[in-house]
DNA sequence: CGCCGTCTTGACTCGCCTCAACCTCGGTGG
DNA sequence: CCACCGAGGTTGAGGCGAGTCAAGACGGCG
């Protein structure tokens, strides 16, 4: 029996209804564990054995091509659920969970799933928003792949980080996860080089201002002008 | 009071556990409605007031563009679901459905989503997985989008109307909807010209057959070659 | 100090978009 | 019955965005 706080899961949209009693029944069969930084949580193809909810840290969830470029699919940013696969009937993660930085997780094996649905009030219906929140966003990048030049797409992808995992700091907001050229090339189908011409070229405009593996965006709302939406 | 058949949903995944007493329920508050090729069902943005099962047809979802431009979502055949903004806690729809061809729908309230859901036994595992198979759809497409050149992904695009509304004919299989170039373009995120380019390529080495919105795939084998997948 | 991961920048290339012209087929109305 | 028209399709010419190739700078870590 573990000894973790109830107030861990009592802001969390899924366990918000919950009383403490039914948080501590949760908590007491869930797994708590630390993932060093660029470490795999789970790996697409293997079985979906666990569902995770992400206390501390940022998710990177990736898919690799046959010839092994990867692809971002999404980031995930604490407090939120993830490697959910059963929800949607899935006996396989569908994609690669890596961690972006230090990470603290809590998990809970597969076969609960259905308990907590039945057995929790609320636990359905949030955790099915976040997969619709999913929804949308990967709706938007089918739309923005299909109709932006690489400069919009790039200047959206960078938004929806400020957006997910922004942090306030002096001379605007910073993404609070070190991230790389290459990270931001494979969020948007590009390559690093392009990426890099980009980001100097915002850097000069005084939209950005970044350091190896560090981006702040200083100006957000000319971003949102490039973004073309 | 309607007097559809119960032979209609007995085949449907998420109505298939049900007994004929539960499908003669459901069918009574439904609502039948024949569409015209060409129509919507429902539209982008608009309140998501009813859920939607097709009986008959094809139907194509879009999204469209601040600046006026389209791009197809997927294309739902007929047996599937659609419309269930609910499941995923939405009140608006997030796309526009058109018919490709000639639809029969039933519908129902959006009220009586929750209903279904804990009143009848398979009926939230089926329906949430065939919003499985749409997500593991949207992402393929993104990896494709963001990987493959656009002759990879006019073929994989091909390949997956050949899988989802394929009818065999003598030469090979046809995709049993009338479609354009300019469909198809808005399928992969690029010109109605390059893929009548693709397609004129393509008939001549004998992979495909196409007259003015019909095409054939007469050596899907070969598609997949060059899909690249 | 040397190595590796990250980032930058120039030069070249080419896939695909754009622009443009024209064809074919069906439907419609005079 | 034929002229007209619009939607769908084809094909060429040209240009540009962004990928590829290449070389090197910078910073951190063992």
């Amino acid at each position: 029996m573990n000894n973790l706080d109830e107030s861990l899961l009592a802001n969390i949209p899924p366990f918000r209804k919950l009383q403490l009693g039914q948080i501590r029944e949760i908590l007491d069969c869930a797994t708590p564990k630390r993932f060093e930084v660029g470490t795999s949580v789970f790996e697409e193809g293997l079985d979906a054995d666990r569902f995770y909810l992400l206390l501390d840290g940022h998710i990177r969830v990736i898919r690799t091509t046959p010839d092994g470029e990867q692809v971002t699919a999404l980031y995930i940013s604490s407090g939120q659920l993830f490697g959910i696969a059963a929800a949607l009937g899935r006996s396989q993660y569908p994609a690669t969970a890596l961690t972006a930085d230090e990470c603290l997780t809590l998990s809970w094996p597969t076969r609960l799933w259905q308990d907590f649905v039945t057995k929790y009030d609320g636990f359905a219906t949030e955790s099915y928003k976040v997969v619709g929140a999913r929804v949308d966003e990967m709706n938007n990048r089918i739309v923005e792949m299909a109709t932006q030049q690489v400069e919009q797409r790039v200047a959206c992808a960078l938004l929806r980080l400020v957006n997910q995992a922004g942090k306030k700091v002096s001379h605007g907001v910073e993404i609070d996860f070190p991230i790389t050229r290459q990270n931001i090339s494979e969020m948007t189908g590009t390559t690093l080089h392009t990426v890099s011409r980009l980001l100097s070229a915002w850097e000069k405009s005084g939209i950005v201002a970044s350091e190896r593996r560090k981006i702040v965006v200083t100006n957000p709302h000319q971003l949102v002008l490039l973004s073309g939406t």
